[in-house]
DNA sequence: GGCCAGGCGCGTA
DNA sequence: TACGCGCATGGC
């Protein structure tokens, strides 16, 4: 195998790296001295920013066209026209201008599904840790230059499958040991299929996913927003309902009735970008404006 | 030391 | 349909 680094450039527009690695949606991504170092796939990767117009990319061993970087990185996607599709509203507007250029990875729908798992009840940095350990412990070594951190690839369905829920939980996964092992399984089993899931419409792409143990509706639309690609999906956590209380429904109730009905009409095709952009508003501004 | 974290599953009203 | 609770673990 050919170990040399090789090295791509890729222009892009209104596209805030940084803010896109940290926003809780890829769990896998730390700055090192020289750039974002993370996994995608089997590969080694290592991101910087170039002023605000491009973004260099760095990978170890063959790199191939780089087409598997521009599906993650979704370089192709207009911001403008993300942002034309939101409402017009106050809160979007100031939830745009918090953060603009923050953009939604498409990442591997596995490696996605199995990371919100382990995300119930867990801060982000403690997400960060469970699956480092995870891909440490039963991911396969990629390769990476001199001097670089180890790297691993995030464990396939068939390993976790063989994993025993002790060896889960020595992962910090506490209560999610048995939902992770038995997700695996089901998946080994073709009881569920996540190829076919792609092709599913969103509201029965998502029942099929509920029928993973530990994958509920907050979890699944994670997994089909940032690993399968349904922009109208949108996952609602202690986050989100937050922002939609203080900026939409301030000083009432409103019944989860309401509220699931607001969502669906009211953020339109791609409001799972609106989604991203509230989250990171409503976690941002915290301890400004008097709000808790 | 208490509260909270990108929730889920299950029991109950 | 809508709550309430327990479930591990760690940061603040």
């Amino acid at each position: 195998m050919d170990n040399d680094l090789e090295r791509a450039v890729f222009a892009v527009k209104d596209y805030d790296l940084a803010a896109t690695l940290t926003s809780g949606q890829a769990f896998r991504w730390r700055l090192a001295a020289n750039g974002w170092e993370g996994v995608i796939g089997q590969r080694w990767v290592r991101l910087r920013q170039q002023r605000g117009d491009a973004i260099e990319a760095e990978t170890f061993g063959e790199a191939g066209d780089w087409q598997w970087l521009r599906d993650y990185l979704q370089v192709r996607v207009s911001l403008d026209a993300v942002l034309a599709a939101f409402p017009t509203d106050e809160p979007m507007k100031a939830a745009v201008a918090s953060c603009r250029g923050l953009r939604l990875l498409r990442q591997e729908s596995w490696e996605c599904l199995a990371s919100f798992i382990c995300s119930s009840t867990k801060q982000i940095v403690q997400i960060q840790q469970i699956i480092a350990l995870l891909c440490e412990r039963f991911g396969e070594p990629c390769a990476v230059p001199p001097g670089v951190a180890p790297a691993w690839s995030f464990p396939t369905i068939e390993r976790l499958s063989r994993a025993s829920e002790a060896e889960l939980r020595q992962c910090k996964l506490g209560f999610r040991a048995p939902y992770l092992a038995g997700t695996a399984r089901k998946l080994l089993d073709r009881a569920v299929d996540l190829n076919r899931v792609a092709n599913f419409p969103l509201a029965e792409a998502r029942e099929e996913l509920c029928r993973l143990p530990g994958v509920g509706r907050k979890i699944a639309d994670c997994a089909l927003l940032f690993g399968f690609g349904f922009e109208k999906a949108f996952p609602v956590d202690v986050w989100v309902m937050r922002a939609l209380r203080q900026l939409y429904f301030p000083r009432r109730r409103p019944k989860p009735r309401r509220l699931r009905h607001f969502i669906e009409t009211h953020f339109g095709p791609r409001a799972g970008y609106a989604q991203q952009y509230l989250f990171h508003y409503i976690r941002t501004r915290r301890g400004q404006e008097g709000l808790s």
